[in-house]
RNA sequence: UGGGGCGUCGCCAAGCGGUAAGGCACGGGACUUUGGAUCCCGUAUUCGAAGGUUCGAAUCCUUCCGCCCCAG
């Protein structure tokens, strides 16, 4: 009799190694597989030219081939930098020109982790594709139902990343990490002595340096004119470089001295301008998003569920209305600050993600 | 030169006799697989200079220095 075969997407980090180490330790016939997504040599400057600390780059592929090795499982490298320049850099350079803030990694993952690469591993003949998330698929056989549920550990639950996978493609998914802390999994790291045990949580966006994403959009995006940071009344207060500078909520790098703080609460990129007001006028409790992916089909609306506007976001109840196919209204109960559009909202019943969407 | 105004942290700026707000910028920290996101902490023993009045002055007086505006 066989085991099951798994591919582990590796990034060279210490969670995709447990996930690797834990999976093969299973009994699972266990592969490694490592993305490479950007090429740091071609890159225009301000793209990533420190492969020390970021996820994507050589250095990190080679740690995965060392963990590999370790484990005594093949890796293999796949080469999706064309892919990924098109679908995901591309689009994150265009919404930044459009006065969006994107999140480029939820449109890697919809894309190009559980998109291309999910469907290579299966192609390979692989049954399941696995990753380090701190999120756990739950399986009910009776009912053939997959649920995606959050993290046993809440402070570092990262089912948010995984609302847009395709509702047909979880049961292709292993989750490893998700009934673990990050604390337990550095411990599994040392235990199995991975040399990722003590590498740094990765952070800041894998393609771009220094974490200034403006220098990059300067050099790998078309220029774009500077304009006018206007009040609500639509008095002048300064000038700005360009509107992809900003995002909702933003307080730093306007260099307005207004005497009280004040933050970005809307932008015009037709008209070039920057709104700016006061801390009370970032909240909001109403929005719309777009592009809602379901994982669990949803009954009738509007639907109660808990919200969370973006990653770093608590959450808060909220009434979803569905407008159209792809586009709903959510009311939420407590206003939350700077409702981004381009950010993604992600709903919850408890501990179980229902779907999410991109923010109008 | 005559008349008026002003000089407070690198910058903007409150204070108008009671013992130096705030903002920008900067530095540090927290948080974080998105965001120059947010949040927290720090930053003038001193108010252009020197005298004086007062228990006490950035605040009142005198002189000086430097800017700006109006006037012939």
């Amino acid at each position: 009799m066989k085991n099951p075969k798994v591919a582990v997407a590796m990034s060279g980090g210490v969670d995709s190694s447990v996930a690797a180490a834990l999976l093969k330790a299973q009994g699972y016939d266990t592969a490694g597989i490592t993305m490479r997504l950007w090429s740091c040599e071609e890159a225009p400057a301000g793209a990533a030219k420190n492969p020390g600390k970021l996820c994507c780059s050589y250095n990190d592929a080679l740690d995965a081939r060392k963990v590999a090795g370790k484990l005594g499982i093949p890796h293999y490298i796949v080469d999706y930098r064309q892919e990924f320049s098109v679908q995901v850099v591309k689009p994150f350079c265009e919404n930044y020109r459009k006065g969006r803030t994107p999140n480029p990694c939820v449109l890697c993952n919809e894309k190009i982790k559980f998109g291309l690469l999910l469907k290579k591993i299966k192609a390979l003949g692989f049954d399941y594709l696995a990753t380090g998330h701190y999120a756990s698929i739950i399986r009910d056989p009776k009912t053939d139902s997959v649920l995606l549920k959050k993290g046993k550990d809440d402070r570092n639950d990262q089912s948010y990343w995984l609302y847009s996978v395709k509702p047909g493609n979880l049961k292709h998914i292993l989750l490893p990490l998700g009934g673990l802390t990050k604390e337990e999994v550095r411990g599994l790291a040392k235990k199995y002595r991975l040399h990722t045990a003590e590498k740094p949580k990765s952070q800041e966006i894998c393609f771009i340096q220094d974490n200034n994403y403006r220098a990059f959009l300067r050099q790998y995006s078309k220029h774009e004119r500077p304009g006018r940071i206007i009040d609500k009344n639509g008095k002048i207060l300064g000038r700005h470089a360009g509107v992809s500078n900003f995002t909702l909520g933003q307080r730093s790098g306007l260099g307005i001295s207004a005497g009280r703080r004040i933050y970005v609460i809307k932008r015009i990129p037709e008209k070039k301008l920057v709104v700016v007001g006061d801390e009370k006028d970032v909240y909001s409790s109403e929005f719309t998003a777009k592009n809602v992916n379901w994982l669990v089909k949803p009954g009738r609306f509007p639907l109660k569920a808990q919200v969370k506007i973006r990653y770093t976001n608590k959450g808060s109840a909220g009434t979803i209305y569905k407008l159209g196919k792809i586009l709903y209204k959510i009311v939420l109960e407590q206003p939350q600050w700077a409702l981004t559009p381009g950010q993604s909202a992600v709903f919850y019943n408890g501990s179980t993600l229902l779907g999410g969407g991109i923010i109008q």
